[in-house]
DNA sequence: AATATGACCATAC
DNA sequence: TGTATGGCCATAT
């Protein structure tokens, strides 16, 4: 019998992203990493689709681009939080 | 049940 | 510099 029942995948990613703090960000694969799960990159961007309550927003990509899917309303409250957003056509990328 | 599809990433060429 | 490939994981078909 196992001892430890790790958490489900979905609860480990929202403890990672409601654990950073306000104006930092962090990448997919950092969060995969935190939530126990190396590698596992894709499947974060798979979960912060559907979890509620968490700020999804503040997850980019390592090369510091915004996924083109929700670029436009996560560079807004990435501004919003004081974190410098450039733009570069369709293209969001945040200023280190 | 099997395959395809993403808000991805690192490596290889 | 750009494209390909394999790994990852939950949904959708």
């Amino acid at each position: 019998m196992p001892v430890t029942s790790p958490l489900p995948f979905s609860e480990a990613v929202r403890r990672a992203v409601r654990a950073i703090p306000r104006g930092e960000v962090r990448s997919y694969a950092q969060v995969a990493l935190y939530a126990g799960k190396p590698g596992a990159a894709r499947g974060v961007g798979r979960e912060l689709k559907t979890l509620k309550g968490v700020p999804w927003w503040r997850v980019i990509r390592s090369d510091r681009t915004l996924a083109p899917a929700v670029a436009h309303e996560q560079a807004r409250r990435l501004a919003a939080e004081g974190v410098q957003v450039k733009q570069q056509g369709e293209h969001f990328r945040v200023v280190p």
